[in-house]
DNA sequence: CGAAAGCCGTATCAGAAATTTCAAGACAAT
DNA sequence: ATTGTCTTGAAATTTCTGATACGGCTTTCG
């Protein structure tokens, strides 16, 4: 395993940049192989040895030569390049897809939010439909009471849904996670409770073990995650996940706060008869004038 | 949107958008299937089965029969689909990143999302960078206390700044918005204590008294509000507006979520040298063991 | 012209990957 | 409780792919 060999390309250019550069160097059959991966680059080289070399005119042995020639140890390692090559080149767009991008802000400020754009955009483009608005419907079905939770930094997000929550409908409530703040709460949650948990990478002991024993009380369990998915999904109905990665140390919550915030919106508007009153109410509360 | 629409999907359009249709009619090992392919679509599903399915946490055969479920004939085919799809999707780079393009998603979802995507970008742009630069600064410095506060919704906000500050540096605390909880706390506030404020339109009463007490008493505050300002801006030294307007009854707080998390970063980068150990320190507490 | 060197493809093998089988477990309905 | 259905993973099986050895062929150079 010398993997540490020149394979990789420091720059951003690819293998097919090496290539044209080597390709004087090759053999007569290696630069049809070359030929063929470069005209349909890097998709030619994705299918089998066998037939990749019949595309090319060559046979199979000759394409092995011409892989390992590339400095590759194999044919699957040569292929796992590509895919990963692939992959970089097809994400980087959406991140630098901002036009009028001269924005000032601070540099730190700016890549970061293209990051976290990206993320919005990818945790959107993966939700199921169906996925969402099933929760929709299970948060506006009045008879079920809602219970929120999380961990130690998306615990804030589920403390953001309940205030929300809490006054569009009724019998809202937010759980802490430490177990001995919520194993006595545990006897009233039955089969019409409904547990939103919140919880990404570092998963959390507690939060865990909460929807899993409200899980076990016949509760049904929503989950908000990342895309790795909490070890809760065992026993969640419905799952959104949502990217998280960004250049920090930290994980970025802005996902969940999108879907958070959207869910909030739509069950408003799905239970607007109702909500609307409500939300006069409190705002007749704040402002016992006026 | 009739015209100009996508020419990439010939066939059954992509299979991401059949699989999140279908998403309610799989079992729950096929669902951590789907989920994780389309987290990472389409790459996730170019490895060999067993490496797919233990990413996905379910056995080879479950793998295989979601495939099957999805009318392949068997894994290589389905792999087979993949390459082509994305070649496609590649050699038309009209048919993605479209902006306004009618994406799946439930549309509340989608267009929510493009709502608060713009937010983003429209609070990015307006950032002074001096004045971000100055707040990192400012919370980098250990000799100061920071406080974080913030109202009914933004509270979460300033719960989630804490708990992710309190982690880099030491000296950081979270003051309730109520002013029975902090009068006595004020004695403490002084010269080199730092006040961020999370307040946007139906700026709270309570937030602003006690951010104007703790500039009475010569605390540094900085405020994160909406372009309109919290009357808080009168006494804050720094001042981060974010744009919160989307389709909904409710403001979106997802600009305050990307300003703040993006002040964790700059400041844990800042701090790296003291804050590495730290979080070391929170990681070997939560896992005694491994 | 002759010989050496290198290049290429056929045939074959070893091993990995996909697929099928089957029994155990979970769950729902009765 | 009991039965039947559905789901799942371990293990056995099959298929197929990637790799190699070897001999013929071409090219090159003395």
């Amino acid at each position: 395993m010398r993997s540490g060999n020149n394979v990789a390309s420091a720059d951003g250019s690819s293998l097919a940049e090496r290539i044209r550069h080597e390709m004087d160097a090759f053999t007569p059959s290696e630069k049809r192989a070359a030929h063929l991966l470069l005209s349909h680059y890097p998709f030619a080289g994705l299918d089998t040895v066998a037939e990749f070399a019949s595309r090319a005119g060559i046979s199979a042995p000759s394409a092995l030569r011409f892989v390992t020639r590339l400095g590759f140890s194999g044919f699957p390692e040569f292929q796992k390049h590509l895919r990963e090559e692939l992959e970089a080149q097809l994400l980087s767009p959406l991140a630098k897809a901002s036009p009028g991008d001269k924005s000032h802000g601070a540099p730190a400020l700016s890549s970061f939010a293209e990051a976290v754009i990206a993320n919005l955009t990818a945790t959107v483009e993966n939700i199921a439909p169906t996925e969402f608005d099933a929760i929709v419907a299970l948060l506006s079905d009045r008879r079920r009471h809602i219970h929120f939770t999380g961990g130690r930094f998306t615990g804030a997000l589920a403390r953001y849904a309940e205030s929300h929550f809490r006054i569009v409908r009724s019998d809202v409530h937010f759980i802490e996670s430490q177990p001995a703040l919520w194993r006595d709460r545990m006897i009233e949650i039955g089969r019409k409770d409904v547990i939103v948990s919140y919880d990404i990478r570092r998963y959390q002991e507690d939060v865990i073990a909460l929807s899993e024993a409200a899980a076990k009380q016949g509760a049904t369990v929503v989950l908000l995650t990342d895309p790795w998915l909490s070890p809760i999904a065992r026993v969640a109905r419905h799952i959104l996940p949502a990217h998280v990665t960004v250049p920090s140390n930290w994980d970025s919550s802005a996902g969940l706060m999108l879907l958070t915030e959207a869910l909030v919106a739509a069950v408003t508007k799905h239970l607007w008869e109702t909500a609307k009153p409500r939300m006069e109410a409190v705002e007749r509360l704040r402002n016992p004038k006026s």
